[in-house]
DNA sequence: CGGCAATGTGTTTTT
DNA sequence: CACATTGCCG
C-alpha cells in the first residue's frame, strides 16, 4: 500500500497503529485522508480483520463518505467495518441486547417532537399548567440531565426550585412511560449501552474483543456519554485514535464538551500526539481570515495553521440592500461561475438558520439553478406523513402510545377526548399501554384494523404495506371524499413518500419495517434517502457543513443578530462558539469566499435592520474586497425578468399544466411565488409560479 | 364529538 | 408571520 502521498506528520499518524493516539488536525489538514488511510493500512498491511474496526463519525453523511473512501482502497472488506455515528452504533448495541435492557426487540425510537408530546401528556395528567411551566423547557432539562447521566432519583437531590420539583416529577413519569411504551428516546441511544456495560461487564468484554481498533472523528464534539462509551469500548486494548480540533467545537449547546479533546493526554498519559498544521485546502487569504477571526477567542490553545497554497483572491464582501438583493447577488455570481465552467457541485451557500434557505431557494428557482437543500425536515413534518409514520410505528410496536394517540381518531372514528381519557385511566391503573387495554367500542374496531394489517406485514413489501394502511385505515377514502385541493396535496405527498420507500427497496432489496423505521429516525433528511447524481449547488447551515469542503463558498446573513445569532450573544461562551462556527464556515472554502449581508430584511414578518456582523471587522479590511452599490445596480438589470416571466400565470393547486421541458404535470401547491408541480415523467418539482415555460392547459 | 374562529405564542444550531 | 392551542357552538 502506498502512503507516499502523505506528509511526515500524516505518515506518523498512520504507521503508529497501536496504542492511544490524539490527532490534532486543523481545518483542511487532511484528517479524513489520514483516518481512511490508517484504517486501510490496518487491513492491507497489518492484516487486521475489518470486523475488528470501529469508526465513529459525527454525521451519517460523513460515515457514508468514509465508507466509500475506504472501499476505494481495500475493496469489499470495507463493508465489514463498523462505520457509523455514535447514535447508530448505540442503536446497534441496544438491538443486540434489547432483552437484557428490559425492552422488547421491536422498541420504538422517539424523536424530540415525540418526547415533547410525552411531556405534554404527563403535564396534563398531573394537572400542571403548561403556560406556567413550559413543556419544551422541561423536556430540555430532562434531556440535559440524561446526557449528564443524572437519573430522576439523583435529580431530586438537585431540585431546589419550584420548577425543579415539577421537572423531577415529570422526569420520573417520563421514564416510566417510555419503558411502558417499549420506547427509547434519542438520549437513550447513548445512555443504554453504558448502562448495559456497567451491569454486564462480560458483555462489555465481548465488545472490547470485537472492536480492537477504535477511531473517533470530531472528538471535540463528543458529549459525556459518547466520551465514556469511547473510553469503555477501547479500555482493554487501548487502540484508540481520536481526531479533532478544539477550534471547531460547535455543539456545546447540545452537551458536547470540547475539554474531552484537551484532556485526552491526561486520560492516556502514554498517548502519541500528532499535530497536523499544514492546510492543503484553502488559499492563504482564506486561511488568514479564519485565523484572524478565531484568535479573538480567549478560551483557546494557540496554534499555527499554515499553507503552501497560493495567496488567492480577496474575500468578496457584498452589502446588499435587503434579503432579496442578497439572494440576487448570490445567484448572479453563481451564474457567472457556472459560465466559467465551474461545477455546481463545487459551490455551496451557507446560513446560520434553516429559515434563511427560503429566499435563496426562491432566487435559485427564478434562475433555474439546480440546488439541493441539506437538512430539510419540512417533508417529514407534514401532517399526513407524520400520520402515516405513526401507523407504521404502531403496527411495529403496539405499545407506542404516542403513535396510537396520533392516529386512533384519524381518520375520524368518533373516538373523542372522553374515550381516550377513560383508556388512559385504565392503562394507568393496570400499568399497561393504551393499546393493550382496549377492549370495547369504536376503539376495538380500530384495534382490529391494526391487527388485520399486522397479519400481512411479513407477507408484503414496505410499499405495499403503505398502500394497505392507506386503504384499510380509511385514509385514502377519507382524503378522496374531501374533494378539496388540500386533500389532493396530501394524497400527492403520500405518493411521494411511497416513492421514497420504493427507491429504498430498489436499492437495498427487501427491507423490514423495523429497519425502515430505524433509518427514518436516524436519518431524517430526505435528500440522503434519494440517490440523485445530478450536479447541484448545495444549500445548508454552517453546522451541517462541518467536515465538508467546496471551491466556492457563499455565507449569507452575515449580520449581528443573525450571525452571531441574537440568542447566542448573552455570554462570552456562546459568543466564542459563534466565532468557532464562523471559523468552520470560512475554512470550508478552497478557492473563494463570499460574505453577504443585508441592510434590512424581513424577520418574523417584520422589517428589521441589522448592522454587519462583528466577524467582518475581525477578518480585517485588507483581506476584503467590498463590492459596491454600483455594481449591484448593474447586475440587477442583467437579470431580465420580463423575458422569462408572465405577469401572473394564475396557477392554482389542481391545475393541469404543460412545461416546455418536463411535459404535463399537475399543480400540487402554491407557496408564495413557488409552485410545486407533480410531473408525469419527473415527479414532484418546485418551479417559479409565473415562469414562461409553464402553460395552463 | 366535530368544526370553526379567535387568540396566543414563539421564532438557532442536530444526532 | 405561521403555527398551535383554546374555546365556543351546532
Amino acid at each position: 500500500m502506498n502512503i507516499d502521498s502523505l506528509n511526515e506528520k500524516q505518515k506518523e499518524a498512520v504507521i503508529n497503529y497501536t496504542g492511544p493516539m490524539l490527532i490534532l488536525a486543523g481545518a483542511g489538514s487532511g484528517k479524513t485522508k489520514v483516518l481512511t488511510t490508517k484504517v486501510a493500512y490496518l487491513i492491507n498491511e497489518k492484516n487486521i480483520y475489518p470486523e475488528n474496526i470501529l469508526a465513529i463519525t459525527f454525521t451519517n453523511k460523513a460515515a457514508k463518505e468514509m465508507k466509500s473512501r475506504i472501499y476505494s482502497i481495500v475493496g469489499s472488506k470495507a463493508f465489514k467495518i463498523q462505520i457509523s455515528t455514535f447514535h447508530s452504533f448505540g442503536l446497534k448495541i441496544i438491538k443486540e441486547n434489547a432483552r437484557l435492557l428490559g425492552y422488547d426487540s421491536n422498541f420504538t425510537i422517539l424523536d424530540s417532537d415525540d418526547s415533547l408530546s410525552v411531556v405534554k401528556k404527563i403535564l396534563k395528567e398531573f394537572n400542571i399548567d403548561s403556560n406556567k411551566y413550559n413543556p419544551k423547557a422541561i423536556r430540555n432539562v430532562i434531556s440535559n440531565n440524561k446526557n449528564e447521566m443524572i437519573d430522576a432519583i439523583s435529580f431530586s437531590k438537585y431540585a431546589h426550585t419550584d420548577f425543579d420539583e415539577i421537572v423531577n416529577k415529570v422526569y420520573e413519569k417520563y421514564e416510566r412511560n417510555l419503558k411502558l411504551n417499549n420506547a427509547i428516546d434519542f438520549d437513550d441511544l447513548l445512555i443504554l449501552p453504558l448502562k448495559l456495560f456497567k451491569e454486564y461487564p462480560r458483555i462489555l468484554q465481548e465488545y472490547q474483543e470485537k472492536y480492537k481498533y477504535v477511531f473517533i472523528d470530531e472528538y471535540q464534539d463528543t458529549n459525556e456519554p459518547q466520551y465514556i462509551l469511547s473510553k469503555m469500548i477501547s479500555a482493554k486494548y487501548k487502540n484508540i485514535t481520536v481526531v479533532g480540533d478544539a477550534d471547531q467545537a460547535i455543539f456545546t449547546w447540545r452537551g458536547a464538551n470540547y475539554k474531552n479533546i484537551l484532556n485526552f493526554e491526561k486520560d492516556y498519559p502514554n498517548c502519541k500526539v500528532v499535530l497536523l498544521e499544514e492546510n492543503y485546502r484553502s488559499t492563504k487569504i482564506i486561511l488568514k481570515a479564519a485565523n484572524n477571526v478565531i484568535k479573538n477567542n480567549k478560551i483557546r490553545k494557540e496554534k499555527n495553521l499554515w499553507t503552501q497554497n497560493d495567496e488567492g483572491c480577496k474575500i468578496v464582501y457584498y452589502k446588499a440592500f435587503d434579503e432579496k438583493d442578497e439572494s440576487s447577488y448570490v445567484v448572479h455570481e453563481i451564474k457567472r461561475l457556472l459560465e466559467e465552467n465551474v461545477s455546481p457541485n463545487d459551490i455551496c451557500v451557507l446560513y446560520r438558520a434553516n429559515a434563511q434557505s427560503r429566499t435563496v431557494e426562491e432566487a435559485f428557482l427564478t434562475s433555474n439553478i439546480s440546488y439541493n437543500i441539506v437538512g430539510s425536515y419540512a417533508f417529514y413534518n407534514r401532517k399526513e406523513i407524520k400520520d402515516l409514520i405513526a401507523y407504521l410505528k404502531l403496527i411495529y410496536n403496539n405499545k407506542d402510545d404516542i403513535s396510537l394517540l396520533r392516529v386512533i381518531n384519524y381518520p375520524k372514528r368518533g373516538i373523542g377526548n372522553k374515550s381516550i381519557e377513560n383508556l388512559s385511566i385504565k392503562a394507568d391503573i393496570e400499568n399497561k399501554s393504551l393499546y393493550e387495554v382496549i377492549s370495547s367500542g369504536k376503539e376495538l374496531q380500530f384495534k382490529n384494523i391494526i391487527e388485520d394489517i399486522k397479519q400481512e406485514v411479513d407477507k408484503i413489501s414496505l410499499t405495499e404495506l403503505i398502500d394497505l394502511i392507506l386503504d384499510k385505515a380509511g385514509i385514502k377514502s377519507d382524503l378522496e371524499s374531501e374533494k378539496t385541493i388540500e386533500a389532493d396535496i396530501r394524497l400527492e405527498n403520500l405518493e411521494e413518500f411511497k416513492s421514497i420507500t420504493k427507491t429504498f427497496e430498489d436499492s437495498e432489496g427487501i427491507i423490514s419495517l423495523g429497519d425502515f423505521l430505524d433509518e427514518l429516525s436516524l436519518v431524517s433528511d430526505v435528500s440522503e434517502q434519494k440517490d440523485d447524481n445530478s450536479e447541484k449547488v448545495t444549500l445548508m447551515t454552517m453546522h451541517s457543513v462541518k467536515g465538508l469542503e467546496f471551491d466556492y463558498v457563499f455565507v449569507v446573513g452575515f449580520e449581528e443578530g443573525l450571525f452571531p445569532h441574537v440568542n447566542s450573544m448573552e455570554s462570552n461562551d456562546e459568543l466564542e462558539e459563534e466565532r468557532r462556527l464562523c471559523y468552520v464556515a470560512i475554512t470550508r472554502a478552497k478557492k473563494k469566499l463570499y460574505l453577504i449581508n443585508a441592510r434590512s430584511r424581513i424577520l418574523y414578518g417584520k422589517v428589521s435592520s441589522n448592522i454587519p456582523s462583528r466577524f467582518v471587522k475581525e477578518i480585517g479590511d485588507d483581506l476584503l474586497e467590498t463590492v459596491g452599490k454600483k455594481e449591484e445596480v448593474i447586475f440587477k438589470n442583467k437579470i431580465d425578468k420580463t423575458n422569462m416571466y408572465n405577469d401572473d400565470n394564475d396557477l392554482h393547486p389542481g391545475d393541469i399544466i404543460t412545461h416546455d421541458k418536463y411535459g404535463t404535470g399537475v399543480v400540487v401547491s402554491i407557496d408564495g411565488v413557488i409552485a410545486s408541480i407533480a410531473f408525469k415523467k419527473d415527479g414532484l418539482k418546485k418551479l417559479m409560479k409565473n415562469h414562461k415555460s409553464i402553460k395552463k392547459v
